[in-house]
DNA sequence: GGTGGGGTCAACCGAATGGTTGACCCGGAG
DNA sequence: CTCCGGGTCAACCATTCGGTTGACCCCACC
């Protein structure tokens, strides 16, 4: 039986090292090479077709400090020709995350927290061309099927933002040039889409969905 | 040199992994135990203590999914007899958690993505006695010193955090067993602090400042 | 034994927000 | 062409929020 070769990203020195003393346990794994965020991945994994060498699982973080995060990366990635599958490993199951991540391409998601031998059963799944989601992660979007995500337009998301940032409907109003009534229509569409029914309420539930970027998240 | 021994407190498998790999390769340190949670930790240190087993430093991850939280770990590890440092390595860098975390009596704190010789000589400087801050903690501090700070009390704090999950005044009056009119005081008082006169732009400069993790951050 | 800070609460008021209805314009799909 | 959705705006009203004043309790500190 061939040996599955792994490419891992993460920008933890830490868990790349847990990955790789936990995957090369197993009989049948060894780590082709590692990378600390997207680009270095697409570099390395160009480096290794130059080699010759063969990458049979890409192990993807999401979350990445600096660089090209994890969503642009396997989407990049799944253009190759030939592209490794990439299985995502992360530390949140939330939502939007997930579904980033399947459109990109990803072809399993697991959580970080998960026992090895589920990691591993995934890595082997993954390479054999096969899907695996982590329970949590396929009740998620079991959920998520059923729940149809709201479509916000551009400006309802333009609004929002501004929205986040502490603004207040009259300055809101100002800001984008229109009138306050406008603004207040556009909340309460925003409401209704987004299950609230008030501000605050409405920015956490963007935030979480990843409609917009946190207030202050900046970078 | 005696060899330094190590406690290792985080709920994923993957990072314990890391870690036991990253510090077992430096000279004179070992891995005395491992634990997912803070009870688990508590039980470890009782069971080696027992055995005549040293443990020199805890490495502690703050965040933990199910369990005992690292603060509250931190500082009952700290109210034992003769207690080991307890060094902090976590993904946050946000004010909350590292305040808590020293007032607990963390001995030092460092980042997860830090590279594995920083790791190395803050559990070196945790072993010694001394303490151990990551520099992007450490300036998160410096700043916070000249930066006059707006201090607010672990009780605002909390309601902050409640706002930013976008709960009305009367939900969290609810949530936390005090009047809306405290609600209101607190937010008041939370507003003169921030500098600002709304909700919306207190969660929005708390979350910029790093003194609460944005709405939908949860971890 | 004050003094001060933190936490709690009530009453009050003006301002802002939430929510509704109805209306207009415009551009693209049918 | 007609219909529909997105965007714009106005008027209205109930509710909530923002802010103030004043008060009480408790506890740590001087």
């Amino acid at each position: 039986m061939k040996e599955i070769r792994v490419l891992l990203v993460d920008d933890h020195p830490v868990v790349r090292a847990g990955l790789r003393a936990m995957l090369t346990a197993f009989e049948g794994i060894s780590v082709a090479a590692e990378a600390a965020d997207g680009d270095a991945a697409l570099k390395e994994l160009e480096r290794l077709r130059i080699l010759g060498d063969r990458v049979d699982v890409v192990l993807m973080d999401l979350q990445m400090g600096a660089g090209m995060d994890g969503v642009t990366a396997t989407s990049r990635i799944r253009q190759l020709e030939g592209p490794p599958p990439v299985l995502i490993l992360t530390t949140y199951d939330t939502d939007a995350d997930i579904l980033a991540a399947v459109e990109a391409g990803a072809s399993g998601y697991m959580l970080k927290d998960a026992p090895p031998e589920q990691i591993h059963q995934a890595v082997l799944a993954a390479a054999a061309g096969q899907t695996a989601l982590a329970p949590r992660v396929a009740a998620l979007l079991m959920d998520r099927i059923s729940n149809p995500a709201p479509s916000l337009t551009p400006r309802e998301i333009q609004l929002l933002e501004l929205l986040a940032t502490g603004l207040s409907n009259r300055a809101i109003a100002k800001r984008v040039f229109i009138s306050e009534a406008t603004v207040k229509t556009h909340l309460v569409h925003i409401y209704g889409k987004l299950g609230v029914d008030n501000r605050t309420a409405a920015i956490a539930a963007a935030t979480q969905r990843r409609i917009i970027r946190g207030p202050g998240t900046q970078g």
